[in-house]
DNA sequence: CTAGGACCTACCGTTGACGTCAGGGTCAAG
DNA sequence: CTTGACCCTGACGTCAACGGTAGGTCCTAG
């Protein structure tokens, strides 16, 4: 596939991959013109590379867990860095959690203070339980 | 309390919180000679307001849900906004809790492959069960 | 063979949440 | 009254992950 069709299917845009290679997140093939040509797995891992970004790894930090996919060898070091990014995603979800928690408490309130309202805004209603 | 037993407390700098009220979210009462002065609350309230930060919310976004603490009174739109501010964190938290999946996956899949290796690098041993 | 859409490199621009430096007041202690 | 820690207001610097533009090349269809 060539630069575009990854981008579309991937949901980036082709600026993205091109910035993920400048990285070494992501490596491609060139043709004899120039233009980089991607194997399939290549969406895969754009998707991933995007998972990790949105977990609040830096592209350092993705650079440095990148390699443990393709293939399943870790060595001692690559086995550090995921225990440890993995950790740092866990407390981050554990502070988003309670953040929603807390969010979900000042709806909660609000609608206590609110005894004219039933259910008509458009959005769903949840947090009336735990 | 002045503006840098707020930030010790807190745990952020004396700069972020001379932003926040640049960017409306963190009001201060001032002496005469201008120095800023604030209640014990405003502790809390930069504690918030950096969870919900570090929630992805922008400057914007916490200006708009702020006013939904200290008094419990919500207007429709502070309500519409608490809710979709809410489904966003929780939409975080689902990514968050895939990406950590994976990387829980890819942890137990190079462990597989190293039959020599116990436990003694340092780190704990999760990513075991499920 | 020509139009035009996709691709290339190179480089400057942007946004958010601050860091940092310059230059100067404030205030409790000695 | 002077020191030294703390505070003030600008205003420019930073860093990441791209966006956008300029100027030129490639390739597929008609």
């Amino acid at each position: 596939m060539r630069i575009g069709e990854v981008a579309a299917r991937a949901g980036v845009s082709v600026r993205a991959l091109r910035y993920y290679e400048e990285q070494g997140l992501l490596v491609a093939d060139r043709s004899a013109s120039g233009q980089r040509h991607y194997p399939p797995e290549a969406v895969d891992r754009v998707l991933f590379i995007q998972a990790l970004y949105a977990a609040g790894l830096g592209s350092r930090a993705v650079l440095g867990i990148l390699p443990c996919m393709e293939h399943g060898i870790l060595t001692d070091e690559m086995h550090e860095r995921l225990l440890a990014e993995r950790d740092r995603v866990q407390a981050q979800l554990d502070e988003l959690t309670a953040t929603r928690d807390k969010l979900d408490a000042v709806i909660r309130a609000g609608q206590a203070h609110r005894p004219g309202q039933s259910a008509g805004t458009g959005s769903d209603g949840r947090a009336g339980a735990a």
